[in-house]
DNA sequence: AAGTGTGAACTTTTTCACAGCT
DNA sequence: AGCTGTGAAAAAGTTCACACTT
């Protein structure tokens, strides 16, 4: 198996199966059924396993799962155990926020560098984490090593969405209002923004009963 | 073409093509062909025009869409041209930050109540929020009209969970650490982790080249 | 001539159902 | 006996290609 051909659909479930054994390893429940997890997870059972198969074969047949071994095998498959630097673009509340977040770091994602274009901003420290200027990137990205970055700027998301393609970051969530995509299949990028996410809910209601 | 079987991507892929839609009606583009609109969408052009389809017949053969019009018929199928009323569940600097949240407000949707269950957080306003004890959302829920809730309670989402679908709220947005899910298909879930976001994110850098 | 809207072909994903292991 | 892992079948989603409109 292939694991670049992995479905987007399959890794976003592989996530959630993630959270969910997480949580149930909070609870001290120590083992569980694929049709079990598969409700807690609200997909069929036949799916939970097939999906599964992609990242090896963690159960055992006729009793079925450890939660904290397929926790850990999970952990291993998406990257989680290792650690990653990310930097920000956008010193937004937002970007203040996920700068001061406590989770995103516990789950071994640290923040070296935040970047934006607004004088006042430039050379601020928020929780340890210095702001630069822009232009100042790739001096940043010499020095140190980056995996990731946000893009949490409200004016100009695509300034920094454009130094940061350019600069060879190879994968970007950018919460900004205006979705962006690369060609580059070597270039990930996730969007996500608060808005849109209630648009979905706001489009289900209208369409209710 | 009957609304309620849309399929899940299509919606999704509706809601960034309206993202896009803005962002070029801010830069004063006024008309586009799905050509050009679905590279920026990071879609197929055909998938584009068969997506647009499900809303209705939008474009001009032989010409294209017009950007301003196309935009509105998104705004008004996804619900967005109404007004939606929020609750909040659990007062954690996620939730602090989007009861401060001028972009929710301004595309229309208004947090009428926040929710806690630790005693120094009741009574407390946050940006003309008033902050109540959970036990007090039947009350609530009896003087306001609630369409949507989010959960962004760190320490006991599922409390929150369990009593908004309790009550009936038949869309939630769930931005905390533990996906959850219902059998109930009249009601909508949509779960949002920054850590599982950029775990998307690790899985891909870990297995790039 | 140019570009939409869409049936038909194709591809992918999901679900079924059962062989096979514990 | 019970539950996983997985080929095969079914369903869903995507892309092609062209008729049709401006």
């Amino acid at each position: 198996m292939k694991i670049r051909d992995l479905p987007e659909n399959t890794l976003h479930r592989l996530v959630i199966y993630l959270g969910v054994l997480e949580s149930l390893e909070r609870k001290k429940i120590e083992a569980i059924s694929s049709e079990d997890l598969a409700k807690k997870c609200g997909v069929n059972p036949a799916q939970l396993r097939k999906d599964l198969s992609y990242v090896g074969n963690l159960g055992t047949k006729g009793v079925g799962y450890s939660v904290k071994s397929l926790k850990f095998s999970l952990k291993k498959f998406l990257g989680r155990t290792e650690e990653w630097n990310l930097i920000l673009g956008g010193l937004s509340p937002l970007g203040e926020f996920l700068l001061n977040c406590k989770e995103i770091q516990k789950e071994g994602f640290y923040f070296m560098a935040a970047f934006d274009t607004r004088g006042e901003n430039i050379g601020k420290v928020i929780n340890g984490v210095s702001v630069y200027n822009l232009d100042q990137l790739t001096y940043v990205t010499k020095a140190i090593r980056v995996d990731m970055a946000i893009i949490t700027s409200e004016d100009k998301p695509e300034e920094y969405f454009e130094a940061f393609v350019n600069q060879k970051i190879k994968a970007i969530l950018n919460l900004s209002a205006v979705p962006m995509f690369v060609e580059d299949p070597g270039v990930k990028i996730e969007n996500f923004y608060f808005p849109m996410a209630l648009t979905k809910l706001s489009f289900f209601l209208k369409n209710s009963f």
